[in-house]
RNA sequence: GGGGGAGUAGUUAAGUUGGUUAUAACGCCGGCCUGUCACGCCGGAGGCCGCGGGUUCAAGUCCCGUCUCUCCCGCCA
């Protein structure tokens, strides 16, 4: 038997999961990778992979001698063509656990069709490698089951979302990535311009502008799987390049887009998981998830509020408390259930955590049985007066072993180290379900905030609507006025964002004047849009999803690197390729680009 | 820009107070084995202890620097 490496004539007949009793008999053509070989001396069995399942192979010596000894050859990942005969497996060697497992296929002729190095690893799902092998090695590692099984999920939910977009009249049109330089929220990514010396594309951080335009084309509904591209520093759940299902629809309030998308995700959703998902989601105002929660996209898959007590503290003679408030913040505490079992070590541990995130320290009452002062175990109790204590007590509902910790400071601050001091006593004490899917809308976010120099900046993005009764807000006390904008929310990620935009030119440029941006600037950078506003621009709006979240939340994994087939690591270098790198005089001459010397060259 | 963690065989890890030849598991190589399925048994090879410097009679271990990976803060309209 010729052993060439080409198929020549041979054409797989099924995939590694299809196989089953009712094949008895048949014939078939088997291609895939070695995942693992036992040897027993004559017999040969080989377990062979495709992206689908697993399937069990038999080379016998007495059946077909040749496979047979190629098959002594064989090792860990090489690419085999088998055609056999599928037969039941003898009785008791049946493998629950596969769901070929009944069967296998004893093989008449063998082909390899390609050998394997000996591995940096094993492509088993439950080794796990280190990142920096995995990544370097990306295409092995992508044939771990685990790995695979992401993408897998994230191709099931896109493909779902799709289809649900599709069915609501929603329309894939694409947009350039070679877009205009428009300085102002996240740094971007820029491309030289060879025709135009001197001049720069950006990559978009979101095709938001194009929508807007596509609407103003009649298009009325929009959506398109997209790469948005943004230069500011990664984390777990943030790469340079990640893709967003950006959504744009006309004739519709805040109120139509958001049913419009929660159908969408909550089809999806529940066609990927088979679980029930609660829908409608609840809704919670901007306001109120910062007052109970301390942040915009609250967990809510467990209690523990942030509980207001300022008031109450006010004029205590506890310096940390009432200097906060005297200085303009707040105090807040989080009643901890079963909380005074935690040891001095233990609140050593959440005080050093809350100082991370901008806390200058931690408060903290064991609650024992008593009234006033003798219900506090506490180093500060004394300063507060029997009245002050019971009224926290009442307030927080605590009880006997509970544990209330205290956040006293800017309300920044206060507000940012207590969600954050939440979210871990959640994990710690192991307070939700993991696998619960708890979609939430956040609304009625402020339209702008101040910045840390004092200027004037929109939250969402400055072709946000705002909320209509709001508009004459704009010129007397901008940051007062509410958007017409909304979060999705979900598991305390923030997984979506929309808005209803401006569709009226007199107003866009108001909030480009709020904003503090000149005629100018306005004109310099937006004036397409203004321009497009003229021409009978429809009330419009929309929403993006965040892909990548949504997909790691949904296969329950903690970095989104998990879900993106090529992703980059912390400083943004691809392992694999060894992106980025340098490129030559030649080039650089040809994109009118000087690099100045680094100091290590 | 700042803070924390990590880097030892192909891989994952252990390595005591600084002290003989740096361990283990898996993988790899060789041999044996007809019912295994993370097969089993016997044998073997494999090390720039991230890199550079320092302290010391002696450094994987202590100190300084540096690189890489990772988590977080800042940043992310």
């Amino acid at each position: 038997m010729e052993n060439s490496t080409s198929l020549v004539g041979w054409k797989r007949s099924h995939h590694l999961n299809e196989l089953n009793i009712s094949h008895n008999n048949q014939t078939v053509i088997l291609m895939g990778w070695v995942q693992n070989r036992r040897d027993h001396g004559n017999l040969i069995f080989i377990d062979l992979r495709d992206r689908e399942g697993q399937t069990q192979i038999v080379l016998d010596p007495a059946y077909a001698e040749e496979a047979h000894k190629l098959g002594e050859g064989i090792r860990s990942e090489f690419v085999l063509a088998a055609k056999g005969q599928v037969r039941p497996r003898p009785e008791g060697m049946i493998n629950e656990n596969l769901a070929t497992g009944k069967i296998e296929v004893l093989v008449k002729e063998l082909k390899i069709l390609n050998a394997c190095e000996s591995l940096p690893f094993q492509i088993q799902s439950q080794i796990e490698a280190g990142e920096t092998i995995r990544l370097k090695h990306r295409y092995l590692d992508l044939r771990r089951p685990s790995v695979k099984s992401n993408i897998m999920t994230r191709i099931k939910f896109v493909k779902a979302m799709r289809k649900a977009l599709e069915d609501q009249g929603f329309l894939d049109i694409e947009t350039p990535t070679l877009y205009k330089s428009t300085p102002e929220g996240a740094r971007e990514f820029v491309v030289p311009s060879r025709i135009n010396p001197g001049d720069f594309y950006a990559l978009p951080q979101s095709p938001q502008l194009f929508k807007q335009v596509l609407m103003v084309a009649g298009f009325e509904r929009y959506y398109q799987v997209v790469k948005c591209f943004r230069d500011e520093d990664l984390r777990a759940d943030r790469q340079p390049e990640f893709t967003q299902i950006d959504c744009e629809m006309s004739w519709e309030e805040a109120e139509g887009i958001m049913q419009a998308m929660e159908s969408a995700v909550s089809q999806a959703t529940t066609e990927l998981t088979g679980k029930n998902i609660n829908s409608p989601f609840p809704k919670m105002t901007y306001s109120e998830a910062m007052e109970n929660y301390g942040c915009d996209k609250p967990d809510t898959r467990f209690d523990l509020h942030l509980i207001n007590i300022s008031k109450i503290v006010a004029s205590s003679d506890f310096k940390v408390f009432s200097g906060a408030i005297n200085t303009g913040g707040i105090v807040n505490c989080i009643r901890i259930p079963k909380g005074g079992q935690f040891t001095r070590k233990d609140l050593d541990e959440l005080t050093e955590f809350v100082q991370l995130h901008g806390a200058k320290g931690m408060a903290w009452a064991k609650i024992q049985e008593g009234e006033g002062a003798d219900s506090w175990q506490s180093p500060f109790s004394k300063f507060l007066l029997d009245t002050v204590i019971d009224e926290i007590n009442q307030l927080s509902g605590a009880e006997p072993g509970d544990l209330i910790v205290f956040g006293a400071g800017s309300y920044k601050n206060t507000k940012a180290s207590l969600a954050a001091l939440r979210l871990k006593l959640g994990e710690k004490l192991n307070l939700y379900d993991e696998h619960q899917l708890n979609y939430l809308w956040i609304t009625d976010f402020p339209l702008m905030e101040k910045d840390e120099r004092g200027k004037m900046a929109a939250l969402h993005h400055p072709f946000t609507a705002p909320r209509p009764d709001d508009i004459p807000l704009l010129e007397t006390d901008p940051e007062k006025a509410l958007a017409s904008a909304f979060d999705l929310v979900l598991n305390g990620n923030e997984v979506g964002g929309g808005s209803v935009r401006i569709h009226d030119q007199e107003l866009q440029k108001k909030v480009f004047r709020a904003i503090g941006l000149t005629e100018e600037e306005a004109e310099s950078k937006f004036g397409f849009l203004l321009e497009a506003l003229k021409f009978g621009a429809p009330p419009h709006g929309g929403l993006a999803f965040g892909l990548d979240r949504l997909i790691m939340i949904l296969t329950g994994e903690k970095s989104i690197r998990e879900v993106i087939t090529f992703p980059k690591t912390n400083k943004g270098t691809c392992l694999m390729t060894n992106a980025p790198n340098k490129v030559t005089g030649e080039e650089l001459r040809d994109l009118h680009i000087r690099v100045h010397k680094l100091e290590s060259e």
